[in-house]
DNA sequence: AGTATTTACTTTCAAATTGCAAGTAGTAAT
DNA sequence: ATTACTACTTGCAATTTGAAAGTAAATACT
């Protein structure tokens, strides 16, 4: 579709050049708190993601080696995503973004246990779900 | 421009809503790296940003409260951009997208001094990096 | 003092992206 | 056998982006 160039060798710029849009980080938020999802999930979630746009972006993030597709189990319709071992070490940037707009925005859910627990704790909860994220991966 | 309506209250998609595109981490980049800077130093910068999006983004960073126009010392026509505390809060997740796109991305610059220090102490160089933002800002 | 240049934008317009709605094709359930 | 579910794709209008050119005020130059 686009042709995957660069706009220059600045690590920042070329991260956004892969996920610098309003939805590639919000997957990732969902894998990170389900450990997986399927496509009808993603569609499900509270900001209401277009099928094109989730398409796409499912396809970018896979491409990027963010993502991981598998086969769900006893259904062949159905597919599985989840988060590579690259898709997982972004979770520390969704996190202090996560506490950013919790502390800097007003009517941002600052009350769920997800953020409650990373102020509490930010390195414990990133060593949990991390860890979490990461097991029965040995294959 | 456009109505300031969020999609949800989760804290991550709300800060997407503001800065989730591909430019505007790069003008926190920049501030961040240089402290102050003029409008004509943010088009210099090597991603080449066309001057109307600069225009907007520093208007939509300016209205949420992350950067601050100050007048030019002894010059009616420049002005300066700093980062406001909200602003610097940014940092922490400007560097871990700088973290990743360095261990994760080919073609990224991994050898400048800026990365360098950052991976050799991540805390060290945020606080010493906070701090110097944030000083003579009493007023 | 008059002209050129710098600075910070704005405007214009084509191209790309987004987003809504509807369509499709292959399972799976009843 | 029919209906529903799941994961997409397609079509199209609306919004956003990006390159280029334009503008207006302030500064520098002669």
């Amino acid at each position: 579709m686009k042709t995957n160039e660069m706009r220059s060798d600045c690590p920042i710029s070329s991260s956004l050049d892969i996920f610098g849009d309003k939805w590639s980080l919000l997957i990732v938020r969902d894998l990170m708190l389900h450990k997986t999802r399927t496509y009808g999930d993603f569609t499900k979630a509270k900001e209401k993601i277009a099928t094109n746009i989730l398409a796409n972006r499912l396809q970018v993030l896979e491409e990027q080696g963010i993502i991981i597709k598998l086969p769900y189990p006893d259904n062949k319709v159905k597919g599985l995503y989840k988060l590579s071992k690259k898709g997982v070490d972004l979770i520390p940037a969704v996190i202090e973004i996560a506490l950013w707009g919790s502390s800097h925005l007003s009517d941002t859910d600052e009350s769920s246990p997800f953020i409650e627990e990373v102020k509490k704790n930010k390195v414990k909860f990133l060593k949990k779900i991390m860890d979490k994220l990461m097991a029965e991966d040995a294959a």
